[in-house]
DNA sequence: GCCTGAAATTGGAGCGCTCTATTTTGAATT
DNA sequence: AATTCAAAATAGAGCGCTCCAATTTCAGGC
């Protein structure tokens, strides 16, 4: 900077003005200062700035697994309103593991992000309580709820509701929902699975199986739901995994998907857009849930504390293959028609 | 700092010497330091000490696509190495553009990041240049190759060999390859195809149909294959996405896979991996990819300039459930068995 | 020609840290 | 008690920038 000043005749401080674009330089000098730094390959030095600056602009996303295409897309969207803003999003991973998320967040908060979005993180309170206060902070699509901190997710609750009417309103009764384990998402899920359930005036037949948040738990349920005497005809999934694992199952076992059996997952990941699989589930917006992340922590920044935001976005029902009305009782193993087949 | 210091009645320069833990420290100062460090939820300032350090332990990590769980794993493979050597990653998305790489490379730039890892960038040789001379910079599984920058990548023209090789070993001979468009690893994997047939004393029957990278782009070219008299009897992908189209429009024919006919992709994304799909595919050592992109930008930067550096890994065949010898040339459609079908 | 005030420019302090050179401490040696 | 020397602690400059207050420049009006 001394060396582009000293190129250009002018002082450092008219550099500065100059390389943040102040409406206070003459044409002039502006263009002077710009030619001396092209020449000079000069680029400002980020962290001077932001120190000087006593501002970073910078918010901080931490992501729970960085192969989850669900959380790539959540991220664009962090991004895209981050960039909106004049923020740039640093991203950290956390690999699935809570020891690293905290060194993840302490490294934002090393770095003085002006804000945290945590997408899907599984920070437990103590974590929380040690990182909310110092910096505003989100908490998005997380499978965890903390008392203080900012959220912005989906409505599972209505979204599992609407998988239970799709398959009601086709005429299924037998509706068995493969449950995702232990973290919220999961107990909205099931609670709308059972509201909708009640709803539909089949609250008799509510039939929830644990199962885990990964394809290969998914194995187990189907085989223990085809041995009964009276398997159901429909199928609603924690996710769009836990469905994918579920349909291959089923078409291990020469069930027709949907002919015999109907299948709805959620997230709709691009895995369930796979046309092998055309898996019929529940939209999460993702691209808006982070947009709002980062509307929210905006928000944080500049009124200051108060109630915890609690975004709750809609989903949306997406049909694709996998879903039809019952059969008529008639179990026809073998003739196989793959999901899609018309 | 100057807090932390004056409680626990040490200078400030103390205080820094306890932060970095030099073992020059008496136990008893050390002691009061922390203590008092912890209490005024002291935190020290990365800008601040990489401004004072010259240096910033950081490297910078340009990702084509978050969304693609490829990219994702070589990621994962790139923050371990470096967390190894005592550096942070900082991730960057480049969303498929190549102005927006741009940008993020020269937030890079002004971070002083030590190194960067551009993992899957379409930049052009113009900004390679630009960006080249101030700081090492490693390509990793690029669609393009520059001439004077270091790369890491999959032996491309070897995976396709093994793919026709696995194919031509089931006995298979009218086997076509999808080409995966004009970047540098779909012309090496058409070679590896080309010379993989011609090894296999079937360079007659070479077949190549051009597509995107896409799974929609699959289906014309099953069209296509399907209506002529003497359909293939495999298919080689260019990578796991189109294999996936593919899959799903064969299943719409009626035809068997692997029956009928042989599929391999290439990536061994976790996509070929579900068990609905089950493709036969070619590994990319995606971890040591990472790993290895990081080793090199820590060569760089201890040896200075050279010769550019080539890393190229092994692929390696994955046999799922879309491979199999031939059918004695009876063509079943009908008779669909899954691609997991025993 | 002098005064006024807005616009353009500059000097210099300070952001929070590290690092070198220097000073202080305190135990061991004579 | 004086001397030595390593270990422990510190003072102070400086990293590259921004920003405030102060200064200079330059019209226009009298």
């Amino acid at each position: 900077m001394e060396d582009v000043a000293e190129r250009a005749k002018v002082s450092r401080a008219l550099v500065s003005l100059v390389m943040n674009n102040s409406p206070q330089v003459s044409d002039e000098k502006r263009e002077s200062v710009l030619r001396a730094a092209e020449e000079l390959g000069y680029r400002p030095n980020l962290a001077a700035r932001q120190l000087a600056k006593r501002r970073t602009q910078t918010i901080g996303v931490l992501v729970d697994d960085l192969r989850n295409p669900f959380f790539g897309e959540v991220v664009d969207g962090i991004e895209a309103e981050a960039a909106d803003h004049g923020f740039t999003a640093l991203i950290l991973n956390g690999h699935r593991d809570a020891r690293r998320e905290v060194d993840a967040v302490e490294t934002f908060l090393q770095l003085r992000v002006e804000g945290m979005a945590l997408v899907g993180a599984r920070l437990t309170d103590d974590d929380m309580a040690r990182v909310g206060t110092a910096t505003p902070c989100v908490m998005v699509a997380s499978g965890t709820v903390h008392p203080g901190t900012d959220t912005v997710g989906t409505d599972d609750r209505r979204g599992a509701e609407l998988a239970v009417e799709h398959l009601a309103a086709l005429g299924h009764t037998r509706i068995v929902h493969i449950d995702g384990g232990d973290n919220v998402s999961a107990a909205e899920r099931r609670a709308g699975y059972e509201s909708g359930m009640r709803a539909a005036g089949i609250g008799e037949l509510i039939d929830v199986r644990p199962a885990g948040d990964d394809e290969a738990d998914a194995l187990a349920v189907i085989d223990a739901l085809l041995a009964q005497k009276d398997p159901p005809t429909a199928i609603f999934a924690f996710n769009d995994l836990l469905a994918a694992g579920a349909l291959n199952r089923l078409a291990d076992a020469g069930m027709a998907v949907p002919g015999d059996v109907s299948l709805v997952g959620f997230d709709n990941t691009f895995i369930s857009a796979l046309r092998h699989l055309s898996l019929t589930t529940i939209n999460q917006p993702k691209l808006a849930m982070g947009r709002l992340a980062v509307g929210t922590l905006l928000e944080r920044l500049s009124d200051g504390s108060g109630e915890p935001i609690r975004h709750t976005l809609k989903p949306e029902l997406v049909v694709r293959g996998t879903t039809g009305p019952p059969s008529n009782g008639s179990c026809r193993p073998g003739a196989a028609s793959g999901p899609l087949g018309t």
